[in-house]
DNA sequence: AAATAAGTGTGAAAATTTTTCAAAAAAACG
DNA sequence: CGTTTTTTTGAAAAATTTTCACACTTATTT
């Protein structure tokens, strides 16, 4: 789970972001001045600096500049608008941000997913799955449909979860078979159809997600909706 | 290859847009309006969609407001410069995207590419077949005529694509039983005849690129021709 | 040019195949 | 053991494929 660091001189926006940030799963290190976030860089070693740009003392375009001579940590500026907007954006081309205030804990986040990726920093947190109301966590092996949770048995999420990672590829039943039960399995292809049944009942509306390619198999339905 | 909505109250606009896109290889549906909009996007299940910001009535940020409320396809909003730039920016930050008008073609799908590209649409080597507004994705089992998707069985398929693969070569009803239905059918050939009766019939206007070759079988018009 | 023969289009029904569904049996798990 | 999950099974339902009869078109022969 990345980890960030905030800085800036006001308490009060140190821990309204720390909450927000805390909130979307990263833990967060935070500093008041450019002195301190200097020593907990070298400390706490982020991910990624969320940097106020108005700062008494060395502001935070000073600051920057002074990491930016021993590291390549990658920056989020935050800044008002109106604010020295040519430096920042001249500091930004080097593949930092910025984000103006005030900024909603989703703008924030999807920022600072965006720099984490670019910086290939962000080692999937999560391996997600998603479909209109589908949303599949790969690794917890929950789903959920239309907000609530759905409870699969193993077979059932293995044949869901190799069925939507490759919406629109067409499975054979024998190629289910040997994927989710495995090469040693002896027994009827109707077995799948029996799976595809209750997960199609399990996923409500969803369910119709999966098709049948009549006289093939079953596919995810390709396509973004 | 990817399929585009286009959205926006002018005819002109859909026309000139449609002749860009289909350029660059792509195919497109249109729409004149949210509601049309949100028709062709459970229809046609685009992988991304133009949306024009100033429409009458539901303007085309509501209209996105819409769609995001049920579908994750992503959105390029076309929008003239001045108007209403705050929230485009908003919706953008979602992972969406905006071209200003006036643009040039480059522009546009330099654009497409990289939207598609973030949401893991840029498919790996799909196999595909056009002809006019014909589009056979050879993988998946999906055709397209006129943009919006068509349903044919097995066998439909199978002669379509081997037809149109080779396109202008004439196939005896003899050749057609061998490679569709296998060595070993033993019926009449006038199940050939039925079976292009019903694809022509599906295909709608496209249906006329199979073409009769009296006294011979069935050949895929040339386009050369 | 008319008559004839052969080939093709079409719609509907029959035959066939495949899938779905529900319920029971078997296996796995604690 | 009792419970949950998985598999098997057979009949119903759905979809596809094939056949067939007749109308129509094209080519050939008279």
């Amino acid at each position: 789970m990345p980890h960030l660091l905030i800085v800036d001189d006001e308490q009060d926006m140190i821990d309204l972001v720390t909450m927000y940030m805390e909130n979307a799963g990263y833990t967060v290190s935070s500093a008041l001045n450019g002195e301190e976030a200097e020593t907990k860089l070298k400390e706490d070693r982020p991910d990624l600096i969320l940097l106020d740009l108005m700062m008494p003392g060395r502001d935070g375009f000073a600051v920057g500049e002074s990491i930016r001579s021993y590291s390549d940590v990658p920056i989020i500026f935050l800044t008002a608008r109106g604010e020295e907007w040519d430096k920042v954006r001249a500091f930004s081309l080097g593949g930092d941000d910025y984000i103006v205030k005030p900024f909603s804990p989703g703008e924030m986040t999807a920022r600072i997913q965006a720099v984490l990726r670019r910086f290939g920093r962000v080692e999937e947190k999560k391996e997600m799955i998603r479909y209109q109301t589908l949303a599949i966590d790969v690794h917890s092996r929950t789903v959920r449909v239309e907000g609530s949770g759905v409870q699969l048995t193993m077979k059932e999420f293995d044949l869901l979860v190799l069925l939507a990672k490759k919406r629109g590829r067409i499975f054979s039943r024998e190629e289910l078979l040997e994927a989710v039960w495995g090469a040693e399995y002896r027994g009827g292809t109707r077995t799948v159809d029996t799976h595809i049944k209750t997960l199609r009942m399990k996923l409500k509306n969803e369910g119709a997600s999966i098709e049948t390619v009549w006289g093939i198999g079953y596919k995810f339905v390709d396509g973004a909706v």
